[in-house]
DNA sequence: CAGGATCCGCAGTGATACTG
DNA sequence: CAGTATCACTGCGGATCCTG
């Protein structure tokens, strides 16, 4: 499998990624552009950043501060991505030093919207969820 | 960083993962629960699985031919996994050979009518979004 | 202040072979 | 048929150092 040699770049978070996609089908078609926004919505940081840009526009320090855990690196890519997709906004303040302030565009705002239903699908099965996984993992050997 | 170092298995989809989770909070500790189900419902081939089971109960080697590049490694961790958290049933015949189906729980159809709220935003959305990438990428050097 | 560049470990995934 | 066991890869994400 080659997985197309000519991207030098590593850690682009989600801009080659599934390259092979149409090895995935199976089922129908719309089950590719699921798996991209799936992805979007299943990494480590783009929902908790999409979650605190939907209290108003912030500064990159600002989100650095506020999510306390994130690296430097994993949050400009995050935001890259988020930008690529037309889901934040960057706005650079040419001062010296800069200001940079990142908004959710309406977009954005609907994703996030949606990924709210499944915070709310989350509190409300949590104690199912944990009872099962319990009884499952109490009920084997090893 | 310890990582929990008596944990021998490898491939455990979920089941001993986020350890640190402490470290991940910042905004709110709702976030967590998050967490959780974003891995669940983010990861390659549950969500695909589950979409599958709403349809009816399915066998093993139905749900193998069904997807088609999944290979029983992940088919066996994803139901295991998806077992572990209630959201599928395993039902065994012990017949000669066996058979064994598979069904979606009352919850995880609730979580997978939830996942096709966010299909429905991917099919809305789909073109804006690729329209950003084009323009986003197309607007760089390399 | 807001990043870019590099190095690297490890979890998630695939391929293959074997079994009750 | 419905898995289990092993081996190998790769790319996400963290840590660290450097810059306009």
């Amino acid at each position: 499998m080659v997985h197309n040699a000519d991207m030098a770049e590593e850690g682009t978070l989600n801009r080659a990624r599934h390259i092979d996609v149409r090895e995935t089908v199976g089922v129908d078609d719309s089950t590719c552009q699921l798996r991209d926004i799936l992805d979007r919505v299943g990494d480590k940081w783009s929902v908790l950043v999409m979650t605190l840009l939907g209290g108003g526009p912030m500064r990159y320090s600002e989100l650095q501060r506020a999510i306390e855990g994130i690296s430097q690196r994993m949050l400009t890519l995050t935001l890259r991505s988020l930008e690529r997709d037309g889901l934040v906004e960057r706005n650079v303040t040419p001062t010296s030093p800069p200001r940079v302030d990142y908004t959710l565009t309406q977009v954005g705002q609907t994703l996030s919207t949606e990924v709210a239903g499944l915070m709310t699908w989350a509190e409300q099965h949590r104690d199912y969820v944990a009872a099962s996984r319990l009884r499952y993992d109490t009920s084997r050997p090893a």
